[in-house]
DNA sequence: TTCGATGATGACACTCTGTGCTATCGTCAT
DNA sequence: ATGACGATAGCACAGAGTGTCATCATCGAA
């Protein structure tokens, strides 16, 4: 029979969790939590490049989803249809996620605690925002990368909505809410000479 | 006299920006920097909390800058108008920043050269994001989070459009373009079940 | 001038992260 | 058995960041 269970990257990840709740992120050791999880520092950063990761479990699911239904829709589709798309695929996946919020909240509570895993966090948007960004390029869409920073706000805030809102507002209400309130960047531009848009 | 001309802060900047572009910013050690000011390691630390911070001086002064234009605005603005004149704000920032793109370029390639300067980057970014909020959420705006973050995206990309261009479009038309992408989210919502929207 | 306070710097020790390298142990096919 | 192989332990090391104390220059007051 194995050592023990051998699930050792879910055992360090169950020993870190556990931990970190107990004693706050930044006075926890990468020592302690591989002791607790009965294996050695060194085989920690085998499992995880480092301490903050052992928190973000998640290969980029969200950013591929989204691409993958950029690429799916036809050749001659506009800058207008495909962002339905994204939103679509966003909606669905910010559902899902927002699904056990008190779990949900107590992580977002946990990442908050922390600048170095507010930093990460930013990371992982940032990474999926790259991959829709260049599902968006490889489509020759001029403006990719504003859209995808946008799209990824949208996820973010309502994320945040979601989760700290004490009503019952859905996920998608949040983002349609949100996507409501872009409008306020598409009014008369004044600036210096207002030159020509009727 | 006194010892040397005493700008401590500026001699490690100095410093630490010639052994960036000799060695790479990874390759370079605190010691090092401190060494070629003529100082001592743990002085370094007394003028910047880490090493990624020798390469960013700034205080958040644009965001400061747009919260202040916010907060002289009549109490009954709407969101258009606040949007409009945090864009007046980050144009002219912007269009300061960009002045100079030669320097600018290459500290670009240096902090994208390395990913803990990359996140200190969106750190920064995410501080005046949070400047805008804050300065929105004062004055009541409901969706402060979702327009500081959208605003920045502008800045964000505008710049670097600005800087990668070689062609001699000004920040401004940069964020006229992205701003105009910014349409393709205010479409119909072809979501699930399109219940009643007219 | 001398004294004492003050602020900046040096010097040292220490913890923790992250990494390279080698040895060891268990498992499995032959 | 035996040998190969994958995972882990064990060790050593560099570098970041921090606390603490000593030292030194400067400057105002007696």
């Amino acid at each position: 029979m194995p050592r023990w269970t051998n699930n050792a990257e879910k055992r360090l990840r169950n020993a870190a969790a556990e931990l970190f709740e107990a004693h706050g992120y930044e006075a926890v050791t990468v020592t302690a939590i591989a002791e607790r999880a009965g294996l050695t520092r060194r085989t920690f950063f085998r499992y995880f490049p480092d301490k903050r990761e052992v928190l973000f479990p998640q290969t980029d699911e969200i950013g591929e989803a989204v691409a993958q239904a950029i690429n799916i829709q036809p050749k001659d589709a506009d800058a207008g249809v495909l962002v339905g798309e994204i939103i679509t695929v966003l909606v669905r996946a910010g559902t899902v996620i927002t699904s056990d919020r008190q779990a949900q909240r107590k992580r977002q509570t946990l990442i908050q605690s922390s600048p170095e895993l507010r930093e990460r966090s930013r990371t992982k948007l940032a990474t999926t925002a790259a991959t829709i960004e260049s599902a968006l390029t490889t489509r020759g869409e001029p403006d990719a990368q504003i859209i995808a920073a946008v799209a990824v706000d949208l996820l973010r805030t309502a994320y945040q909505a979601t989760l700290e809102g004490d009503d019952n507002a859905s996920f998608a209400e949040h983002v349609k809410r949100a996507r409501t309130a872009l409008r306020s960047f598409d009014s008369y531009s004044r600036l210096p000479a207002p030159v020509s848009d009727p």
